[in-house]
DNA sequence: TTAACTCGGATAACCTTAGTCCGATATAAT
DNA sequence: ATTATATCGGACTAAGGTTATCCGAGTTAA
């Protein structure tokens, strides 16, 4: 169930990485590939997907690179694996449910549709209340209960 | 990150179905699969690992079938998703951590160990939160705030 | 004796993820 | 200008894991 996708990982590595560089200096997917022993291609691919999203702006040409755009401490662990990972829902047939719900020739008789359902919703107020910076933090942390962010914080 | 199984969802299925049988009746893989228009053999196999894990007791031969055997409200979904899915760790590599912590060659670099399994506990706490009994309800039900289970209660 | 079951291994089909290879474009430094 | 270092982005292959299927064997009630 829980296991993150690899480009996930890399992303979180990348921004760790960024997050310590002083201010207005940039990282090329190079550095940080050889740095961290990751796949150069994957790791610019993710790189791109995080720019697109807004996390980080690039540079192209020499000595360009990326860098953070966001204050990770304003980005939640949801919002980052929903950009990353796509759907997040729990059970597959709820990612159709918005499509159509009767898709499934079994929904009438189905008793796990509407508690799938709650449980995702539970589940992202859980990744919800954890932000990016806690998890990009350098030394091995114990993570603290945190207030959720209020609904003005969270951007998505 | 978060999809589970189809072995689990089929459980789940399972147990839910169980749960509504009037106490001694008994219910067949056969019947459950059918409803609910599952795969037999892999709904076999599911139940059988949740008799092996003491979930469900089974009686062979003819009229035979499947009865919990553990009240619902006693099972955390943390508990559950263990057994049906093995390791669930959020990183690949946390789940070799017990076994050897050098295997990454970049283990002195890495930004994410340390932090990933912070993000583990917490998501254990978040899972050992909720009872199956919440899960298996026959109304798709909102999930509420429940007082975690205390340790005597827990029992994996 | 038969039909309806659980039990359990071996194997095949499928699908997603991860990784690789390629070329194009942009830009700073020489 | 030219070169080296970057981002950008598509197409493809490899690998691995999940899901499903196909067996046969053992149990038990009718």
């Amino acid at each position: 169930m829980l296991k993150l996708n690899r480009t996930t990982e890399y992303g979180l590595i990348a921004l760790s990485h960024l997050s310590q560089k002083a201010l207005g200096e940039a990282a090329s997917a190079r550095e940080m590939a050889d740095l961290y022993g990751l796949p150069f291609d994957i790791l610019a691919k993710t790189l791109q997907r995080l720019k697109d999203a807004g996390l980080v702006q690039s540079a192209q040409g020499a000595r360009g690179g990326y860098r953070l755009q966001r204050e990770l401490t304003q980005v939640t662990l949801s919002e980052f694996l929903e950009l990353m990972e796509g759907n997040t829902s729990v059970v597959a047939c709820a990612e159709r449910l918005s499509d159509s719900l009767s898709d499934c020739e079994f929904h009438s008789r189905c008793r796990i549709q509407g508690m799938m359902r709650g449980l995702d919703s539970r589940l992202k107020v859980f990744l919800s209340g954890i932000r990016l910076s806690e998890l990009t933090a350098t030394s091995p942390l114990e993570l603290v209960q945190l207030q959720p962010l209020t609904q003005k914080q969270v951007h998505s």
